[in-house]
DNA sequence: TTGACAAATAAGAATAATTCTCATATCATA
DNA sequence: TATGATATGAGAATTATTCTTATTTGTCAA
């Protein structure tokens, strides 16, 4: 996210508090801001130690509580994931995801093509369908090199 | 999963175990077993309480280590969730899920139509692929209703 | 069949992740 | 700027996962 962005997503920020009767505080805007431009989708605890450089009175729990409020009123998304802490994304939009299954990394795809898959209509029929999200799984270059390091190590 | 079945999964589970120089313990063969003909993506604690009863004495340690054994054998799948506890799916093969948002419920589909979405080239090009997955957000049936009663209390 | 050894189990404790409770502080608006 | 509803922070409680270690068990070779 570029820095002249920033105004303009705290701006946004607080139509969207107002939109859905939040109280606008420093703690929020900062949790806000700390996740807006981010794309690694970041833990509670990840965005509670970003933020507490800045703000060192902060408390874990508002930051976790405020995260799942805004996911609530569908300012922010949490994440599929395969194990450890729940993860949360900014980018509510339609997307997909490379999950890398050893190191756990997560990165955005967009890509047309995987927007357009469609949902069978056995289940559109069954269910109230919110969305869709091709998941693909893989090892990213980062491990594969690592576990070619342990081989030949061994 | 027919009872007929059972055996054949069970004498599946020794071949399996012989492959990976795992050991055959009874423990592993009621877990395994708990699993095998499951569709609901159980935790580790879910399929500690079901062996429970016919185990009593076996322990939660050893029902999620074998779990994460058998995973990193390639016996058992962890299911990608949204929150909780890790779960866990016995089939490893290509298929999708539905995920209610509301419950946890982890509903399998097989559908051909879905299998053939085709993995971008950027991907591909840059990742090690071991699979893929669409993973479809919807309310329950039962979810849903649940929120029109609350609806009308208010 | 048995003995040896490597592997697996179970109990308990440690660590990590999440949620709850409640007293105090702060925001929004009248 | 006073008020009331809401948000925060501290601490504790719960839930989930992993580690440690002594004991037990499965497997294989003799």
């Amino acid at each position: 996210m570029q820095k002249d962005n920033r105004k303009e997503m705290q701006d946004q920020f607080v139509r969207l508090c107002k939109a859905h009767g939040l109280k606008i505080t420093p703690q929020r805007i900062a949790i806000f801001m700390a996740l807006a431009g981010s794309t690694e989708h970041p833990s509670a605890d990840n965005i509670y130690r970003s933020i507490h450089r800045e703000y060192p009175h902060i408390s874990f729990e508002t930051v976790n509580r405020t995260l799942l409020l805004f996911v609530e009123k569908g300012l922010l998304d949490v994440v599929e994931s395969f194990s450890g802490a729940r993860r949360f994304d900014p980018h509510t939009g339609q997307h997909h995801h490379i999950h890398c299954i050893k190191c756990g990394q997560i990165v955005d795809v967009f890509e047309e093509a995987l927007d357009q898959v469609a949902i069978p209509e056995s289940i559109s029929k069954n269910y109230h369908v919110l969305g869709k999200r091709v998941v693909v799984h893989v090892i990213c270059p980062a491990c594969q090199s690592n576990q070619s390091k342990i081989k030949e190590t061994l």
